[in-house]
DNA sequence: GCATTGATACATGCATGATTGTATGTTGAA
DNA sequence: TTCAACATACAATCATGCATGTATCAATGC
């Protein structure tokens, strides 16, 4: 049964992974087997063996289809608004990450990085939460370290110090809302913390000195 | 070969146990087999089968030897020191918590509860998890809502959502920590962020009104 | 005080089922 | 007709659960 058209391959190869994600999520990645995600697609292992390697290749190609890194979400605000202040650009950057992670897509695989695999053969799932982390850690540094050369934070508060609270908080708010996504909004609640933690970095309002 | 006593069927239980950690920390539980686990304390399956039911009972019994509570920490401080301040009983807390997860034991555990199992049979580490970051939320939400009504919070700060907060950075640096134990010690970047989180929540020192 | 006995604390062996990788078959399309 | 895109078949591995073997300890009887 030859799938006519090369569209259709490439279509079979997204349902396939989209199966993946689906009994990745609902049963956890070691206790999936291939099996499991050809009948679930409607196909057989034929199918799978075909397209990827094995099933850690199956589990690659599936993180492939959501990377969002933390630089381009600030640099996207950058490039849109120039007059936009740094922290604000944080701010939003952040905000928008968290709209992300509402997406079905994102939202899984996120969790089933998080929740439902652990390392096995040539997966690592630590480096890859490692690496990501990283990223967003190292962007946050380089903003609050223009932050607070442009006077934008607390005079008792270093830039460093700063971006790790930021971080921990992010990462804190992060996994409580993937391990129950239902209980609360991570949209508003995150907005909610980053506003007030913003503002208790902020420098307070001169008022009796002027 | 029956061991000789009682306690000799304990040690072996115990150097079960042992090794069921070890391994689930190298090669994840689910890839780890009982096999694994009994030749890695020199036994046999057959030692295994007679102590647990399976391996989820190995997994749990392993779980019940580090259980940590917050409050009891923050109960501990307050029937040690009765003039502690309640920002300052949380605080304390905070750094016991770190020391204890500093502990080769709890990191380890902790470290295969968060990273190195996927749900199986009837283990379910996000509820497991859920519990107990719960109980740490609900202890700071109390301390945080007495420490409001005593004026220890910034008046543009509510105890709620400053119990949020607080959480959220906790389980950010908990989780940034577990990853890469060797990157910094939570002892010390705790320390300094949950100083610095808290110098920020707490009412600025009136100067010039008085 | 010593042999007997039973239960404890494991070790060993076996049957079963599940999964994987690969080899080979098949069909539609260009 | 050939090759891409699968399906099917097969062998090999591996973990589990249980059934059974066995040696030691502890209690008991005498």
């Amino acid at each position: 049964m030859a799938r006519r058209t090369k569209a259709e391959a490439a279509a079979t190869r997204e349902a396939l992974l989209d199966a993946a994600e689906e009994m990745f999520m609902e049963h956890g990645v070691a206790r999936t087997s291939l099996e499991q995600i050809a009948r679930h697609a409607g196909m057989t292992r034929g199918a799978i063996y075909w397209h990827f390697k094995n099933k850690s290749d199956v589990f690659h190609a599936m993180l492939e289809r959501v990377r969002m890194p933390f630089q381009d979400l600030v640099d996207e605000i950058e490039t849109l608004e120039h007059d936009v202040s740094s922290l604000e650009a944080i701010r939003i950057a952040c905000l928008r990450g968290f709209s992300r992670l509402e997406q079905p897509r994102y939202h899984r695989v996120h969790s089933i990085l998080i929740h439902r695999c652990e390392f096995f053969s040539d997966i690592n799932p630590i480096a890859m939460q490692t690496e990501i982390a990283e990223e967003c850690h190292t962007s946050l540094q380089e903003h609050f370290a223009f932050a607070s050369q442009k006077g934008a934070l607390r005079s008792d508060l270093s830039a460093s110090v700063a971006a790790d609270l930021l971080h921990a908080t992010l990462g804190g708010l992060f996994h409580e809302w993937l391990r129950n996504p239902e209980r609360f909004s991570i949209r508003e609640r995150g907005e909610t913390l980053i506003n007030q933690l913003l503002l208790l970095m902020s420098p307070p309002p001169l008022s009796t000195s002027a």
